[in-house]
DNA sequence: AACGCGGGGGC
DNA sequence: GCCCCAGCGTT
């Protein structure tokens, strides 16, 4: 079968990324998932219907790399504190990063904070709804266009994760993990999953489908990620709690082992472990730092006994306790201020950008 | 394709 | 300790 315009109630073929010619139908598998999401899914606040797509779009961002249960207590403060992209536009950008907290990876809250502004400046406001203008904003990638444009418009734009990544692999290939980049094949083997076939660019993806295709391509995109979230879990997946555990390639393949060794990021000792120390630092201060005490371990270390403040004195603490050698800590300092997430002072302190 | 980029919780 | 998590941008 080569015509990827019929609909794919069959099991999925080679020319559509699934090699697997014993592989469950795709229609079976999307209606077992999205009936078990149904009364499975967790009742996420971006998920509500009063949700804005100004608040999804965020949501998005923030999940990038970070679970949900850390990621829901600071998405409920933002939207109340902005509420809309011009909130968040006239903010100095020092007290978003601040009300990014710990959430990891603080050039997102930039990009987010740089969202706003384009949203506000060229967009009238309103959060684009369409793949290609949604990837001109900055820290809005393939997942991310998608994802808002799915999940806030209810276009059945092909959503891909981790987790749907994971979910394919098993259900379609029997194979236990998908490795850590998304490939080509994988994207279009979970284009071929959707109730009809968006083409190549997404773009006007619902033009040939039903409303009840889009219903169910919609549901489909949160249900499978859903299921890689719950159940379908990297380690330990609970299959006996699995809607589709009777068709599972992996299942019936005996659950074979990864086939490849993920390789764990470094950590201690290495500069986003730095950067991370001197960031809690900038968000615990009220105004700038010298610089000495960012970029020496003497100059944490006595800082740290000076402060009075217990969250400060902590966070000068524990960059102090670090390894790093001070060429190290200067080093960061630097990297921090050219990626435009600390600022130098006229009187040689950091600081965040204002 | 590979790498840099945070941080915390589960095992 | 190790691994994972609703990825993105750069090289």
């Amino acid at each position: 079968m080569t015509d990827v315009s019929t609909p794919n109630n069959k099991p999925a073929t080679h020319a559509t990324g699934l090699s697997n010619p014993d592989a469950a139908p795709a229609s079976t598998v999307r209606a077992r998932v999205n009936e078990w999401f149904l009364s499975n899914g967790r009742d996420l606040p971006w998920r509500r219907p009063e949700a804005t797509a100004w608040g999804v779009l965020v949501s998005e961002i923030m999940l990038q790399q970070t679970p949900v249960v850390r990621v829901q207590p600071v998405w409920e403060e933002w939207m109340e504190r902005w509420p809309t992209p011009h909130d968040l536009a006239a903010e100095p950008a020092g007290e978003v990063l601040r009300a990014w907290g710990r959430l990891g990876y603080p050039r997102r809250a930039l990009r987010l904070h740089a969202c706003a502004h384009a949203i506000a400046t060229e967009h009238d406001g309103v959060v684009p709804n369409d793949l290609p203008t949604l990837l001109s904003l900055p820290g809005v990638g393939e997942y991310t266009a998608a994802a808002v444009a799915c999940f806030a418009y209810r276009i059945p734009a092909t959503v891909v994760d981790t987790n749907i990544r994971r979910v394919i692999g098993r259900i379609f290939h029997a194979k236990a993990l998908p490795g850590p980049t998304m490939t080509r094949a994988q994207y279009r083997a979970a284009q071929a999953l959707m109730p009809a076939h968006p083409n190549e660019a997404g773009e006007a993806a619902d033009a040939h489908y039903s409303p009840a295709e889009v219903a169910e391509a919609n549901t489909w995109n949160a249900a499978s990620m859903e299921l890689g979230a719950l159940v379908c879990t990297a380690r330990d997946a609970r299959c006996g709690e699995c809607p589709v555990e009777s068709v599972c390639a992996w299942v019936a393949a005996g659950k074979p082992a990864a086939d490849y060794v993920p390789r764990g990021q470094a950590w201690h000792g290495t500069d986003r472990q730095v950067r991370g120390r001197v960031m809690a630092v900038l968000r615990e201060s009220d105004g700038p730092v010298p610089h000495e005490v960012m970029a020496t371990r003497d100059g944490a270390e006595r800082a740290a006994s000076a402060a009075t403040e217990s969250r400060l004195r902590s966070a000068l603490a524990e960059l102090a306790l670090l390894t790093a050698d001070d060429a190290q800590r200067a080093s960061c300092v630097r990297g921090l201020v050219e990626d435009g997430l600390a600022v130098l002072t006229s009187g040689g302190e950091v600081s965040l950008p204002g």
